[in-house]
RNA sequence: GCUGCUGUAGCUCAGUCGGUAGAGCACUCCCUUGGUAAGGGAGAGGUCGAUGGUUCAAAUCCAUUCAGCAGCACCA
């Protein structure tokens, strides 16, 4: 007799089992047509599920938050069905739903085309309307193994063996296809409904060993409504319009070539950008009490060799040989280089906290698959600095330092900002009540900037916690740039120390930290937050000052020296062209300030002034221009001081 | 690194059945002096990623290799 307990609290009672399906009947005929799944706790069950004792149950409809989710692993079933239909060679293995759709992994000897994801597409959209019945059988874990044996399926044999003991061994069956699944499901194919797509098909390896079988993956997509899925495609075409690739060619930023794989040709207007970014990092480290300094490129292997590195990552670093037989290695990272500098003379308390800042250029050889653009690259900047304190120091340090990383964010125009917390892992250096302090540290300091957390329990590295700073960017993607990281090891490593106040010598702790993480991915994520259209103070040109016709050019050059005497970066056009065609040219080039001069404005000593994106103009005197335009181009910290 | 796909003019791309290349934009010159997102005409521009092979003949077929793209693995 069991009670069956509402969200709303109320209450219905029943003689022997029943099933979600049929309390959602009970209630009405709406519900019953809307029901999904059912919900227990924090656990989504199907509608078909019985239920004997006494349970707080939540019916599921298409409201609910994780219905994708169930709406997407039912799609990865109608896909492996319908690959099974077309090949049956083919083996299916793993379907999960993921963030934004969901992917089957299939093991078949000749590739998936992409001519066949039409195929497949469309005898997805046939099972749907064949609307078959999904139906949950609990299997014994023998009967199981025999099964996928018998069917000589070996992917599927070792994930029964994976299946904890403690839990039920369940297969979902639909038409002819049946496949080991935990659930849940929705009650039958139809309910799927037509809005998805299939993606992509990809490599990828069986339970992510790149020592095992590689498999085919088919990625798609699924949605509610058909609504939901087109916003989803266009998001994802926005997403294309913004690459970091595509814009900084046509904005003639950068260009990579085959001779130079990951590496970036940065050109004039690209390098003003970095430059840019340089200069105002330098400004803001400069006023939180940070040291610049410059460590060598190339370094003997005996100090990467004792630092650590080369036995983790040696796989990974360029090398050249000297003369002497020496072999060098390019700086993979700047923190041995800092502690050298660090190392010499002898430190006192009373110089903690050190904080040594660098534009580090390293160069990490990174598979060549793993290339993206200059947002994963081989040869690279990062915006790098190691603070020596004492333990006593890593909380304010570490305050200061989240606080200086949000307003840097900000000014970049970024203002969502996550943060991975990772403590202790199981193999680590140090004692317990060193980890304690440090882990504290850094809890205290999110907590205190007022910054998101999200726990990544065990995942910090063996020499120390970290935080791991994720920021969103305009169109909802994440990009994990900053870090802050509490070592206890490389000092000991180098032999870094400071003399106390009692006059004994003390280890320091080292604070890794980065802001942007690399200048090149950062100008990467930038150009994508910004779709190429940067704001006035990183422009690499603010402004073009365009003659109507060449009468005025001698009036446009006046106006352009103006500008440059304000510390504009300023361009002139005198093409022999129409002003509509040099408006559109310096549109597509993103120039924030476009100035038109013709008669008039040479007679008055005015400009016409069009901002980039609003299609009216302004006339303005010049003076009036340049004052206000002046402000407006003000690097964020520079036109905060100004105020 | 692995799987799949791609590589033709500066850029974006077309090129059938193997018969030694084409468009648009950009570029150069000429005409046009035009008031806010493409004025008109002419011209120049290519060892078809590289190497090797098959063939009377290769952008096209085969092999190797390099690079790029998607994903996986990696990311100090």
């Amino acid at each position: 007799m069991p009670v069956i307990t509402l969200p709303d609290g109320s209450q219905r009672q029943y003689e022997g089992a029943v099933t979600p399906a049929a309390v959602a009947a009970d209630i009405g005929p709406g519900l019953a047509k809307a029901a999904l799944a059912a919900r227990i706790g924090d656990q989504m069950i199907d509608l078909s599920r019985e239920l004997t004792d006494d349970t707080d149950l939540a019916l599921v409809t298409s409201k609910d938050a994780d219905v994708l989710d169930l709406i997407r692993h039912d799609a990865a079933h109608v896909m492996a069905e319908a690959v099974l239909e077309l090949y049956p060679e083919t083996q299916v293995t793993i379907g999960p739903a993921i963030e934004n759709g969901f992917y089957y992994d299939f093991h078949r000897d000749t590739a998936f085309s992409e001519e066949d994801l039409g195929a497949i597409e469309q005898r997805m959209h046939e099972i749907v309307d064949r609307d078959e019945a999904i139906s949950r059988e609990v299997w014994t874990r023998n009967e199981a193994v025999k099964f996928y044996e018998d069917n000589n399926e070996p992917f599927k044999v070792e994930l029964v063996g994976a299946i904890p003991e403690d839990e039920t061994v369940t297969f979902y069956r639909q038409g002819a296809f049946i496949d080991l699944c935990r659930g849940p499901h929705l009650p039958s194919t139809g309910r799927l409904g037509h809005a998805f797509k299939l993606m992509k098909v990809a490599g990828a390896y069986w339970r992510g060993d790149s020592n095992r079988p590689m498999l085919q993956r088919i990625y798609g997509t699924a949605f509610l409504n058909q609504k939901d899925l087109d916003a989803y495609l266009h998001m994802l075409e926005e997403a294309e319009k913004r690459d970091h690739r595509k814009l900084g060619r046509s904005l003639d930023f950068f260009h990579m070539q085959e001779e130079a794989a990951g590496s970036v040709f940065w050109h004039k207007k690209g390098w003003v950008l970095y430059r840019e970014i340089e200069q105002y990092m330098r400004r803001r480290l400069d006023a939180a009490g940070y040291d610049e300094v410059k460590t060598p490129q190339l370094v003997d292997r005996s100090l990467w060799e004792a630092s650590g590195h080369w036995d983790k990552f040696g796989d990974n670093m360029f090398t050249a040989a000297s003369e002497d037989d020496r072999t060098l290695a390019l700086k993979p990272m700047n923190c041995p280089g800092h502690v050298q500098i660090y190392r010499q003379g002898i430190t006192s308390y009373r110089d903690l906290p050190l904080r040594m800042a660098e534009f580090g250029s390293c160069h990490r050889n990174e598979p060549s698959g793993a290339l993206h653009g200059i947002m994963r690259v081989r040869a690279f900047t990062q915006d790098d600095a190691h603070i020596f304190c004492t333990e006593d120091q890593i909380n304010s340090e570490s305050v200061a330092f989240c606080n200086l990383l949000l307003d840097i964010y900000r000014d970049f125009g970024f203002t969502e900002v996550r943060v991975k917390f990772s403590d202790r892992p199981p193999v680590r250096a140090g004692d317990d009540a060193t980890w304690d302090k440090a882990e504290a540290a850094l809890r205290d300091a999110t907590e205190a900037a007022g910054l998101d957390t999200t726990l990544n329990p065990g995942e910090g590295a063996f020499y120390g916690p970290k935080l791991e700073f994720v920021l969103r960017d305009a169109i909802g993607r994440d990009w994990q740039c900053g870090t802050l990281q509490v070592d206890f090891v490389l000092p000991e490593r180098l032999d870094a120390e400071y003399v106390a106040e009692d006059g004994a010598r003390h280890r320091p702790v080292m604070l890794h930290r980065a802001i942007l993480g690399s200048m090149e991915r950062w100008i990467g994520i930038l150009i994508e937050q910004y779709a190429g259209k940067m704001p006035p103070w990183l422009a690499p040109v603010q402004c073009v000052v365009a003659p109507i016709t060449d009468s005025a050019n001698d009036y446009a050059n006046e106006v352009a020296e103006a500008f440059k005497a304000a510390g504009f970066r300023v361009e002139t056009d005198m093409r022999n062209e129409k002003i509509g065609y040099k408006v559109r040219e310096h549109s597509v080039a993103k120039v924030p300030f476009i100035i038109a001069v013709g008669g008039r404005e040479a007679e008055n000593k005015t400009i016409a002034l069009r901002r980039l994106g609003l299609d009216k103009q302004e006339t303005l005197a010049l003076s009036d221009a340049l004052n206000t335009l002046s402000l407006e181009i003000l690097p964020p910290d520079l036109a905060q001081a100004a105020e």
